[in-house]
DNA sequence: GCAATCATGTAAGGCGTTACATGATTGT
DNA sequence: ACAATCATGTAACGCCTTACATGATTGC
């Protein structure tokens, strides 16, 4: 069993679901494609950690609810006594920052620009999960708490990478003014 | 061309390196094993973006050092007006994070202490770096300028993860405090 | 009309990790 | 003694993406 498996597990957990409304909600702490996430809920299954059944629906397509098994939830509680695997990141910004002295100050306008919306929606996401959750319900052993506390830490790291972005766009602009400056002396 | 052979050519376009050197140079920003990088730099030889030559050491093994070509260069700078993707992350953290209702608030303590050591090192990782730049280098143009802000997002993130992990800590500390004084009433 | 969303699935191939293999030097 | 660092490489396997395949509904 993988982390993205374990990851679902917990999302059915909460609350039943089908694949597609699974990879939606991982998501925003887990990128996967429904290509990946659908054949690991069917061996999930296989394993007797799941169920499932269909549910017909008149205006959307048919969809398979999948949950969780007393087996399953056995192995979710296993789960959080292992050793957690620090976070990797793979950034490409970070990369194409490192080459930023090969291309012109036009070019990194755009990426940083770009980059800035980007972390802009990002931020205004996380807020909207945030008013979304009851404040009174947000303490240890409710469900809630894990999703005030995630969605905190998405709000605090948007903000700090829009703030990153703002500082590097302001580096840009003084040195297009220095250069400027020096061209009418 | 995959994105990490890009990253690797905009290292070494700054400075030639070894496969081992580069593997350290780029793990902050793109966690790569050894394993991955040296058939990389070989299959970039071979498409004569590098070349390379071994230097004898004396008290360490013998290293390969790569150098870019022109077309390697050339390669460089087209990339730089290439789409940027989205960054990508997979933090083991957050999908426990969503299943911690099921454990006791011992393991919690736990979980999230081992992170914040992890997050202090980061920060004190990025400050050593941002101390070894010589400030009046830091403009655009210049190849100090990406290191300088590469280290400085890096120790604006590490941050606020620290920030996170004390304020979640903070949290449980007070479900504690409350429900051991609902005890002793 | 065209794109997006909802909904599930498979197949091929590329990306990435773990393990194997070797071997000297330096620090605990 | 044992672990860590330096240094390069290959092989097997698992993770993940892209593309193919289908099809209804909703909004622009």
């Amino acid at each position: 069993m993988n982390t993205l498996s374990y990851g679902l597990l917990g999302l059915l957990a909460r609350r039943e679901s089908s694949g597609y409304e699974l990879m939606l909600r991982i998501q925003p702490f887990w990128q996967a494609k429904h290509s990946q996430i659908y054949p690991l809920l069917a061996g999930m299954e296989e394993k007797h950690l799941l169920s499932s059944r269909w549910v017909q629906q008149s205006d959307k397509p048919d969809k398979k609810i999948y949950v969780i098994t007393e087996l399953g939830m056995q192995k979710l509680r296993e789960w959080m006594y292992m050793p957690i695997a620090p976070s990797v990141t793979k950034d490409e910004l970070s990369l194409r920052t490192f080459s930023l002295w090969l291309s012109d100050i036009g070019i990194a306008f755009d990426i940083y620009e770009e980059r800035r919306k980007i972390y802009l929606d990002k931020k205004q996401y996380f807020e909207g999960i945030l008013q979304g959750i009851p404040k009174d319900m947000c303490h240890f052993g409710n469900k809630e708490f894990s999703n005030y506390i995630l969605a905190s830490k998405g709000l605090m790291m948007a903000e700090t990478e829009l703030k990153w972005c703002d500082w590097v766009l302001d580096l840009l602009k003084q040195h297009r003014m220095q250069t400027t400056s020096v061209h009418k002396q």
